[in-house]
DNA sequence: CCTATCATGTAATCCGTTACATGATTAT
DNA sequence: ATAATCATGTAACGGATTACATGATAGG
């Protein structure tokens, strides 16, 4: 039981384990969960969902408990030091930015026609946006506030994204310099 | 020589190895010139940068050519196939949208208190922003149009995360509804 | 000379993705 | 019953990251 690196999926496991407990939770549960929530802003594919919370087994994080029969399913449960742990990562200040990552940013520096690809961009940004939307509107009243801002974040996010795309897609940036904005 | 799947990074060197022809490149050269462009909006460890060309030449993207003696240093140069996929690479539409993978975000969403966690990412961003204006300045005339753009959309990008911070750190997240923002 | 730093490369590991496989349940 | 789909898990592969290691060069 070495101290294993806790990297943000594996807070994110915690996290809804956390939200759980006390009841036990399968990997299945915990992929279902993400579906309307974590997967928008921190996509994790299923099969590292079923691995994480065996390597948070052996660091104690969590405890792991197994079927006998059946389909053998394995039941996962948070434990003290694992609460900790997602406690003090709560406190702790961020270390790395959001990088950009953006392959339409990486298009246009090697050449792509920019207001082509803005176009394109601001489609999918808008879409990701109604998405958000009709999100929000079905779960609002039924999360956490955390939560809730949580996709409050996204959807200005992606607001701003469309605004920024559009600003390409128009010729209009550079913005003309660093002036004033309200 | 079967077909091998080009991702961002191999575009990213095929794209830098285009600039560099009709000259080689060391991985090397590679990586110094990613430090001061692609590396704000791609970043890629140096090892990484030994590998892809590799692969590339493998799949005949690239030539490879060593070195006798001494450092056995390795040059790449594109080929025709690696013009002509970067090419294509450049009109084809993007599939994928870039995702949050925001730490900050999901901190917030596990109950973080979103406060403390804008205010720093304010003083982050500010940072990236400070930083990418500067070298602005200092390369402003010397690089391709579409380069130039790439780094003003990372410019606007930044601006408008740190409006996005500043908004959650005044509690002004979410807007009041999807009213007209001009 | 010696040391620090730059330049160059490989190895080991980790994480994410794709693919595969099988048990259970629902619908026809 | 049978097919389809949901639920559950493992394996294999490949790209990305970390770590290590060594050759060259410049500064003291």
């Amino acid at each position: 039981m070495q101290a294993l690196k806790l990297t943000p999926t594996s807070f994110m496991v915690l996290g809804l384990l956390e939200q759980a407990a006390p009841a036990e939770a399968t990997p299945y549960d915990i992929k279902q969960w993400m579906g309307f929530s974590v997967d928008n802003f921190w996509p994790t594919p299923h099969a590292q969902v079923y691995r994480e919370p065996e390597r948070l087994a052996t660091g104690g994080y969590v405890t792991e408990r197994r079927e006998e029969t059946g389909r053998r399913r394995k039941f996962y449960k948070i434990t003290e030091a694992g609460s900790a742990a997602l406690e003090t990562w709560r406190h702790e200040p961020l270390d790395d930015l959001p990088e950009l990552r953006d392959a339409a940013v990486l298009k246009i520096f090697f050449g792509a026609d920019p207001v082509v690809v803005a176009r394109h961009q601001v489609a999918a940004h808008e879409a990701k946006l109604a998405e958000y939307e009709h999100l929000r509107s079905n779960i609002a009243e039924f999360i956490p506030p955390g939560q809730l801002l949580a996709l409050d974040i996204g959807i200005a996010h992606e607001r701003k994204e469309v605004d920024l795309w559009n600003e390409v897609a128009a010729g209009q940036v550079p913005p003309t310099t660093s002036a004033p904005r309200a």
